[in-house]
DNA sequence: AAACAAATTAGACAAGTGTATAATAGAATA
DNA sequence: TATTCTATTATACACTTGTCTAATTTGTTT
């Protein structure tokens, strides 16, 4: 299960509605409803997406009568974190004040996030 | 022309070679060997990619005898910026202080760049 | 001008991604 | 239990991306 390769768009949408859920399992239907319906897919679209994922390792499954009930492997920050830190090396030489600066160079970084950002890296030391 | 979307990996790389390089325009042995080669790359292979940019309007060209030039329109800074902001928005709620938080929470960050940071905000202020 | 060499163009193809229709299986009901 | 729903599965298909082989064009040498 190569739970480090960079998942295709509509599949992290549905990990995110997995994750987001505070009770597992959860099935189809509520996956329609939370993501599948707002996107505009028809359910064997959300099932082929789950399908997917399953065979990626992200999650797995389990069928109780005519429904299939799905289960979260993958931690969500675990994911994240390593699609942050190839994004960063991609795009800013792994570098986070080039990014920053490249960002918000100008003195565009919103007060709040710069209050917050000084907060954390005091919180840092 | 969609200028705004994301360009497939391996047009980025060659993009990324374009916008190195010092002089213009480029013909496509500089770019072999400047990206090409490392790739192992056939030459039909990276001109698959040039075209591919030509056509999403990255770039434009022009014949020489036998071979091909190539210019950039698309700006390096303001690519990989509309890159940054749709990557901070889908995957930190837009905000670089959770983004921060995510990838050093655990006082994990470089003390140099944790130096870099702290300067660069000053410098806001 | 023929032949050769170098570069480009045309076309092709497999794998991955987004998406759906038609077929099937399980549950509920008449 | 035959009929009817409903959810799932099996397939399929178009586009995109990575990659190349074969064909063609253009410049260079005999």
């Amino acid at each position: 299960m190569d739970n480090s390769k960079k998942l295709p768009e509509a599949e992290f949408d549905v990990m995110v509605a997995l994750w987001n859920s505070r009770s597992y399992p959860v099935n189809t239907a509520y996956l329609m409803e939370n993501v599948g319906k707002a996107k505009g897919w028809k359910a064997p679209t959300l099932i082929s997406f789950l399908t997917r994922l399953e065979d990626r390792g992200f999650i797995h499954s389990e069928k109780k009568g005519k429904e299939r009930y799905y289960y979260v492997d993958a931690v969500k920050n675990d994911y994240i974190k390593s699609v942050t830190v190839d994004f960063l090396d991609r795009y800013h030489e792994g570098s986070f004040v080039k990014m920053l600066d490249l960002l918000y160079g100008n003195g565009s970084l919103p007060n709040d996030e710069l209050d917050k950002m000084l907060k954390w890296l005091q919180e840092q030391y």
